[in-house]
DNA sequence: TTTTCAAGTGGAAACGTTTGCACAAACATA
DNA sequence: TATGTTTGTGCAAACGTTTCCACTTGAAAA
C-alpha cells in the first residue's frame, strides 16, 4: 500500500517488467533504444509503457548515468529584447533534441552570477552558456566550472582568455561597416559613443571604427569619441556636448540604440536628420523601426546566436568528452539602413 | 579507483561522514538543518563539507526524497517584453527561495504547448506556471498534469474552468479606465480594436469598453468595432476602414501597442494626434515612449505579474499537499497618459 | 533504586534507473 | 565433433541521498 495515497503512483520500468514478466535490465534498453534489444521486445515495451502511462524518471536516470538533459544559460536579464532572443533561440534548438534550459539572472552583478553559476553546477546541469556580466570580476567561477568538467559555452561578452566554446557577433565588422555606410552617403565627421572599452565589444567596436575611418582617408577628433552607457538619457547629454563643438560632427554611430534615440530626441528640433546630421545605432532594437525618423541600426544577430549556442551545446554533448579544440564562432552582424543616415 | 579519471570524483556526504568519523545519516541530518543535530556536528559538518568542496546532488536528492527545486513556465515566447518580464518576476522571487526556473515556448502553437507540459512532467518539475497557447484547442494536459498532482498556477492567458491558482490582470478594468480617460479629454467617439473573444483577456477588455461606455451615456457604432490582430500592419488596416466610415470615430482604444502605433502612423499625415484623434494602446510596449507623438497605453504589469507567480509558487510550496482553496489573483493595470491622448 | 524521557546518533533500506558481466541458445566455422 | 561468434536476455550492483527505526547516553521523574 502506497503510503501517499494522495499521490498517484508513478508506473516504472519495474511494472513494465512485471507485466511481461521480463527484466528491468530489458525494459530499459528497449526504451534506451539499445540495439541489442530485439525489435519485438522493443515494440512490446513500448505498447505497454504507453498503456501504463509510463514516464521516464530523470532523477533516477541522472543519477545513475551521470548525464543530464538540461542546459544552464546565465544571462545579465530575461527582460532585454537581444538576451530575450538568445533565450529563444537556444530554447528552439535544444528542445527538439530533447534538452530543457534552465534561466539564470544575474543581473550584471557579479556577485549574483557567481550565484548562478553555483546554482546551475549544483543542479547538474549538461552544460552552461553564460554570457558575463559587466561588472569588473575575476572569472574564477568560470573557471572553477571548467575544471569541474562543466562544458562551457561563452556568448556575446567573451572572456577571450578562458579556452571554451565561443558565439560572439563580428563587432569590429559591425562598426566598420557602419562608418562605411556613413561615409558613402557623404558623412564625414563622424562622432562615437562607446562603453566601457575593458569589455571586448566595445574594444572591438573602437576598433572597427578607428580602422574605418582611416581606411577613408578621414581623422577624427578626440572630442567626437564620447564614452556614454546604454540609456536615452546618456545619449541626449552626450548630443548636447557634441553641438557644443566649436566644430561638431556631421554624423553619429552609438555603440547602443538606446542612445542613439536620446541623441535623435535632443537634435530633432536642433538640427534635421538626416540632412544635417546621420544618425546609426546598434543592436537593432524593436523600437527603432518605429520612431521617427526610423533609426539605422547594426542588427546583433540575437536569435541567430542563440541558435549557434544551441548548436554548439548539442554538437558538445556528441563529442563526449573527447579532448578537442573549442569552437569560436564569429556572427556576421547586418547592416540595417533607415531614415535617419538616408540622404541621397 | 575512479574508472573516469578525467572527470574529478565528486564528494559526497560519505566522503564527509568518513573525515568525521560519523554516519552519512548524520552528515545529511547536518546539512538540512534537522534540529536533532547538535550545533557542535553541524558546524563540523559545514567546515568539512567546505574545505572538501562538497555540493549537494540534486538528482539523488530529488529521486529519494521525491521534492524538486525546480520550477517549469510555459510561456508562447520568451522574446516578447511582456513574457520575457515576467519570466524575470517568476526568476527574481524564486531564486532566492533556492528555487530554478526551467523555460519553455510554445510558439503559440497547442501541440507545442502539450509537449512542454509534458517534458516539464517528465522532469519533475516542483509545479508548472503556464500561459496558455492562444490557439483553440482542450485542456486535457493541463487536467492530466493536475490529476498527477502537479501543482499548476496560471497567468494571463487563463482558462477560467479550470480549479487552479491564477494571476490575472484586471482587462476588464484596464479598458474602462482608458475610456474614460478618453472621455474625460473630451473624446466621445470611441473605436475599439479587439482580439479574438473567446480568449478571457479580450472578452474582458470588450466588456470594459461597452460598460466605460455605457456609464457615460455614450452609444457606439457596431463599425467601431474591429477585429484587429497584434501587428503594426492590421492597425493600419483597421485605421484606414475607420477613416473610410460617414461618421469616423475621435478616438482609438487599441488591444494592442502594435496596432495601435501601426493606426497613429497611417493616421499622422492625415489628421492631428491628439487633437482630431486619439490613440491609446495596451501592454506598455518599451517602445511607446519612444515613437512620437508617445503612445498612451495600459501597463500590464507584466513583471509584477511574474513576482506574483513566483510568490504563489512559494506559497503553495509550504502548504505542502495540504488540500486549500486555490488563489485567484487579479492585478490592477495601470493606466499610463501620454501625449497620443493628452489634448488640454 | 528503577523507570521515563529526551537528545543525539548510527544502520540500513529505500528511491528508479543504468550497465558490466554472465549466460543460454542458435548458428557458423574449422 | 569441437570451437567460436552472434544475439538476446537476466542478475545484481551501483548512483548519492533521505528517512524510518533502533540504539545509546545522561538526566529527570517516580
Amino acid at each position: 500500500m502506497c503510503k501517499r495515497f494522495h499521490l498517484k503512483r508513478k508506473t516504472t520500468i519495474l511494472d513494465i517488467a512485471r507485466e511481461l514478466k521480463t527484466a528491468p535490465s530489458t525494459v530499459s534498453r528497449a526504451l534506451n533504444g539499445n540495439r541489442r534489444i530485439s525489435e519485438e521486445t522493443r515494440k512490446e515495451v513500448a505498447r505497454v509503457a504507453k498503456r501504463l502511462g509510463y514516464m521516464r524518471n530523470h532523477f533516477a536516470s541522472s543519477l545513475r548515468s551521470g548525464k543530464s538533459n538540461v542546459i544552464g544559460v546565465v544571462v545579465p536579464f530575461t527582460d532585454s529584447s537581444f538576451f530575450s532572443s538568445i533565450i529563444r533561440g537556444v530554447e528552439d534548438i535544444v528542445n527538439r533534441e530533447g534538452y530543457n534550459v534552465m534561466i539564470c539572472q544575474s543581473h550584471d552583478i557579479y556577485e549574483r552570477e557567481v550565484k548562478c553559476v553555483e546554482a546551475l553546477l549544483e543542479a547538474g546541469v549538461a552544460a552552461i552558456a553564460i554570457s558575463v556580466s559587466s561588472e569588473v570580476g575575476n572569472y574564477k567561477h568560470i573557471e572553477k566550472a571548467s575544471e569541474l568538467g562543466m562544458p562551457l559555452i561563452l556568448f556575446d561578452r567573451v572572456v577571450e582568455e578562458l579556452d571554451t566554446y565561443s558565439v560572439m557577433i563580428d563587432d569590429y565588422r559591425g562598426a566598420y561597416e557602419a562608418v562605411t555606410h556613413l561615409v558613402s552617403m557623404g558623412y564625414r565627421k563622424v562622432a562615437l559613443f562607446i562603453g566601457n572599452r575593458e569589455i571586448n565589444i566595445f574594444r572591438e567596436r573602437y576598433r572597427g571604427y578607428k580602422e574605418a575611418m582611416a581606411h577613408h582617408n578621414l581623422s577624427w577628433n578626440e572630442d567626437y569619441i564620447l564614452e556614454v552607457d546604454s540609456s536615452v538619457e546618456a545619449g541626449e547629454a552626450a548630443a548636447k556636448k557634441l553641438l557644443e563643438l566649436s566644430d561638431p560632427p556631421d554624423a553619429i554611430l552609438s555603440s547602443s540604440d538606446f542612445s542613439a534615440l536620446g541623441a535623435m530626441q535632443f537634435l530633432q528640433n536642433r538640427v534635421n536628420i538626416p540632412e544635417e546630421i546621420g544618425i546609426i545605432g546598434f543592436s537593432n532594437e524593436p523600437f527603432t523601426g518605429y520612431v521617427s525618423p526610423s533609426l539605422s541600426t547594426v542588427d546583433q544577430q540575437s536569435q541567430k546566436m542563440g541558435e549557434v549556442v544551441g548548436r554548439s551545446f548539442i554538437e558538445l554533448q556528441g563529442e563526449n568528452l573527447k579532448q578537442s579544440y573549442p569552437v569560436k564562432t564569429l556572427l556576421r552582424p547586418e547592416l540595417i539602413i533607415r531614415e535617419s543616415t538616408r540622404r541621397i
